[in-house]
DNA sequence: TCTACAGATGTTAGCGATAACAGCGCCTGT
DNA sequence: ACAGGCGCTGTTATCGCTAACATCTGTAGA
């Protein structure tokens, strides 16, 4: 009945990862002091620490995150809930978000809805919560999306992105109103005597707010109001709306609610003979990455989607922490990028 | 002593949700039943069965991944590893992939990597690991991606998509190559002597499989090979190849790797007065969104995205089975979209 | 009638971490 | 010299599940 010792030879015996136990016995410490270790606790000995850490580098331990989302019920996953889209604003977002909360150690999981109702969003958010997250972020830019998230937040930290800026829960969205404001100011104090707006889908809070900014920068300037010219986001429409204001001489200034419209803007323009910015000054929103090679290179409005994430983090960790921090709402200011859509008016 | 029995009536006691052991309780079996029932093991009686759901229904109970994620040692989540980036491909290619994996039952975790290179991909590849994620899926559409991947690949199933077409572990991609030569086929079908070719960076195989599909078709037709158009992915580099290609008459089709640079040669055409398609006929690919209603709309290639992301899972899951499945390499056929940017040269 | 066996169910033992508490030195104050 | 406290470490219980084995029933075959 001898062995050959097979068995104490091979440091490695199986495929099996080290855990704690093992760091603790090469340590010739108790798995409980790995643990005050790695969570950083101060009733450790320097000495002690350090044999602990060498152990960990040797064996290459790394924790097992399931035992410790077990025990302590949560784990270091947030959701995410975003649409099935590829439009530029909410994927940025998405992107965005995911970097900022894998800066600060989480890992990021999402939930893809083809439509934004309450039960896609409700099933969503349970499939999250099936897994324990720490937290739940929703990018909810429509109305519809809205009203689904105050049905299901319940029990677990949960920020909106983009949502209706009325909300009462935990929001963090772009100051659209804001940017709208600047844009259609920059507009006016380019000697314009009144700006138009072609707006996004009248169910996007972003449209929302872009009109109103506008709306607000006129009436504050003074100037006439003129008539909204809707669209959604997309080229083509932006393109069928330039072809009516190109046909309109008193039109100058165009506030597009974003940059493909405006891209459809130039083009119905350019097709018309009407220079840009010579004829017509155009500002768009979003600040696309091909904005800057528009022909002209396009004034726009950037919204800063890193500190978004930032703050919806914030958000979402300070609910972790206290269990409820009231119902902040955070906006977050864009900026105007100036290039080559904007003029004075000429005659 | 005389308890009011307050605990007794109380039905939601505390704020704990249900474990499988109140389940048990409430159908009068023992814990592993309920077990045996949620795993869809046949040795349950139909009855038994029957009062477990029931009971399961009634406390609204939601099985704890995180305990069945460490017994097992792994979750029901998978990871994708994907470039920061907002390109229209990844993006879709990650979309889909998210959407595919939720019919499939498994989450998503997504790493997000600002440059493809070796340690950000090792390093988001080994957070995912200690998530005990399931799977790995790489983006990794460039060559520094590709390497990088060959080198952390051990021990877990791991795909990569969009990745070197002559690696030796498991991949899904589009068939870039026999996309191009459907391009430049329909060109030459439509009667053109030879088809000029605007290429994205040379370091993305995405490039280079276009490159090969395009100059595979003029071969095979017996034609002449003019020297590739260098550019990247922008419109703005189309813009500025178009202008180029504009200048000499005797180009009269160009495929282009892909829409965004196809809208920039548009652009150029139409302000050097060359119509498309009666004076130069266009192929982009991609299909993005906006392509149909490009001026004119664009034909292109469109890839299957989901057809991909099936594939992956596919490959994925047959790993987690079989543990190996050999090397297979799975390539997805993109399809040709017609539209108005071909016509037969005039003259 | 009794054994054998299979199906249905229960019991026990982990998975790998954290939480709570216990124990052991050593310094301090009196 | 001794109680008390603090700093460091170890021991035990526990999270909610699955795996493995044990037990119990009923039925078929000898």
């Amino acid at each position: 009945m001898f062995d050959q010792g097979d068995g104490a030879v091979v440091e490695h015996k199986t495929s099996r990862d080290p855990a704690m136990t093992d760091v603790a016995r090469l340590a010739g410490v108790s798995h409980q002091t790995v643990s005050r270790v790695l969570n950083g606790h101060p009733n450790v000995r320097e000495q002690t620490r350090l044999r602990v850490r060498a152990a960990i580098a040797e064996l290459g331990y790394r924790p097992n995150k399931a035992a410790r989302a077990l025990v302590t019920g949560r784990s270091q996953l947030i959701g995410v809930v975003a649409q099935n889209s590829t439009l530029y604003g909410p994927a940025s977002l998405l992107a965005a978000f995911e970097t900022a909360a894998a800066e600060a150690g989480f890992a990021v999981s999402v939930g893809r809805v083809n439509v934004l109702d309450r039960n896609s969003i409700s099933d969503a958010v349970e499939r999250h919560r099936d897994q324990r997250v720490a937290g739940i972020v929703v990018i909810a830019p429509t109305a519809s999306a809205n009203d689904a998230v105050g049905a299901v937040s319940a029990g677990i930290p949960l920020v909106t992105v983009d949502g209706d800026p009325e909300r009462s829960t935990p929001l963090v969205t772009v100051d659209q109103a804001a940017g709208a404001f600047a844009a259609t100011r920059h507009l006016l104090d380019a000697g314009h005597r009144t700006v138009w707006h072609v707006s996004g889908p009248s169910d996007w809070f972003d449209s929302l707010g872009r009109i109103r900014g506008w709306r607000s920068a006129l009436e504050t300037a003074g100037m006439e109001v003129p008539p909204v010219v809707p669209a959604d986001w997309s080229a083509s429409s932006g393109y069928r709306a330039g072809q009516m204001l190109a046909r309109m001489p008193e039109v100058t200034a165009i506030f597009a609610a974003n940059d493909h419209l405006a891209l459809g803007i130039l083009r119905a323009m350019s097709e018309r003979g009407r220079r840009v910015p010579h004829d017509v000054s155009i500002v768009g929103f979003d600040d696309v990455p091909e904005a800057a090679y528009f022909i002209p290179p396009l004034t726009t409005i950037r919204p800063d989607f890193h500190a978004v994430a930032k703050e919806t983090l914030e958000l979402l960790l300070a609910q972790v922490g206290d269990g409820d921090v009231g119902a902040p709402q955070r906006t977050v200011a864009p900026a105007l990028v100036q290039r080559d859509s904007v003029a004075p008016p000429t005659e």
